[in-house]
DNA sequence: TTCTCAATTTCGTGG
DNA sequence: CCACGAAGTTGAGAA
């Protein structure tokens, strides 16, 4: 299956080795110690010694981590060509990359720890966007904004843009929805002003939605100027219209 | 120093163990194993079975990585709260964070490695940016624009914006310096007559110098009509002047 | 290759 | 707390 290799509190040259024979054999290479870091290239940055954790992926991809953050400090994208070697006490991993140019040498001076791992990950990732889970639910059930709602066409191409949903209401009028993830701001209500717009030329009455978890104060003002309307609905209650598994993990069980 | 725990293909109850030591400890986490991935939230996405690098931050940043890409396949920021346990022969491990509210939750269901340290980085991180590296080998030589220029002042704010470098020529005449890290487009080109333009009102003589390592076709006539100035500097000869010490490293020596 | 645009963007700064 | 803008933005899709 896997294989592994694990080092503890290795020597310069023992890492030197286990780093070279895990580049050529394209392992995930974790390595953490005390280290300094500079990168030359679009930018430059330069952070003085300390404890951090170095990987390098099996596609060449550069990772840096400090003990704290969600961000790496320093990285290198996938294609990252390597050289590594020992000098003056330290050993030296530097990662290149052409175009943009750009380098970042790192210098370790101590090593607590190298990992060498052969991984499989041949899963897809799907992800869903909150405004694909929105529309989602809309499709799934359109009484979550109006009863009586019924949706004619999605994604339909018109002039100024992409109406995100077309719809008929219980009068028959026609009725654009808008989408927006979280608090929409003027930018929305404009867009959704201009596909009414477009339509009300085409003669028949026409309605203006904007679906979102709430409005900047702005749009507020805006939405109702132009005479459209503002239908509140949050992501959250889109994903338990889309689980009908309606799975629950209390919150005192957490631990900070 | 820096304390250490490493695990290798440790059982289910033995990770569980060290994961709450570690996360109450607030040392750094990182899990190896055979595990599939859910996230619900702003979005949500699904990653079925494969083997990832999982690390917790000592606070409480929460990263998943694949053993290709430079991004994480998934994530949760600091201050995310865990909870771990041992269900059906696999170890989950949930991340859960308020506003917004989002989880993560890792099914390992099997293990190849478990390490938790205890790490030391206070160093301060400096980051330069590419204008700001222009400007800095700017102020140190301005000759590598022009012979003879002045830097007077820098940041100098007006009505119209902030002037990057404000200057006197050889001549005597008033310049002003507009740097662009990449090829500069007309908005630069308009960024800088307002500045100049401003600067006229007030009676002198004003040059006007747009600093960046190319111009798009109609930032070049815009140019030519406003009677400015292109002056093409690259980042990359600004890191040189910068870095006195010059060291050079053959592209010939790194591996793919 | 280059661009255009979205992102669970993140992350700062100013009001 | 919220609105705005930059980032070594990155990454995906189209021209």
């Amino acid at each position: 299956m896997s294989s592994k290799i694990a080092l503890e509190n290795p020597s310069l040259e023992e890492a030197l080795e286990a780093f070279k024979l895990g580049v050529s054999a394209r392992r995930i290479l974790i390595i953490v110690g005390e280290c300094r870091i500079d990168y030359f290239g679009r930018g430059h940055s330069e952070l003085d010694y300390g404890d951090r954790v170095v990987t390098i992926k099996n596609d060449g991809a550069l990772i840096i981590h400090r003990p704290f953050s969600l961000e790496p400090v320093n990285w290198q994208p996938s294609g990252s060509m390597y050289r590594a070697y020992v000098k003056n006490g330290s050993l030296i991993v530097e990662a290149y990359r052409r175009r943009p140019e750009e380098k970042i040498r790192v210098t370790f001076r101590s090593l607590l720890f190298l990992a060498s791992l052969n991984l499989r990950d041949y899963a897809s990732f799907k992800l869903y966007t909150s405004e694909e889970i929105m529309k989602k639910a809309f499709i799934k059930r359109p009484e979550i904004v109006e009863k009586g709602l019924r949706v004619v066409s999605e994604e339909k191409k018109v002039r100024s843009g992409l109406i995100d949903c077309l719809c008929v209401d219980s009068n028959g009028k026609i009725a654009v929805v808008e989408f927006k993830k979280s608090r929409a701001g003027v930018d929305a209500v404009e867009q959704l002003s201009n596909y009414v717009q477009e339509l009300r030329t085409r003669g028949s009455e026409v309605r203006g939605m904007l679906v979102a978890p709430s409005l900047t104060r702005e749009a507020g003002d805006k939405i109702k100027a132009l005479n459209l309307e503002f239908k509140r609905l949050s992501v959250k209650k889109c994903i338990k219209v889309l689980e009908s598994t309606g799975e629950t993990t209390k919150i005192s069980d957490f631990t900070s």
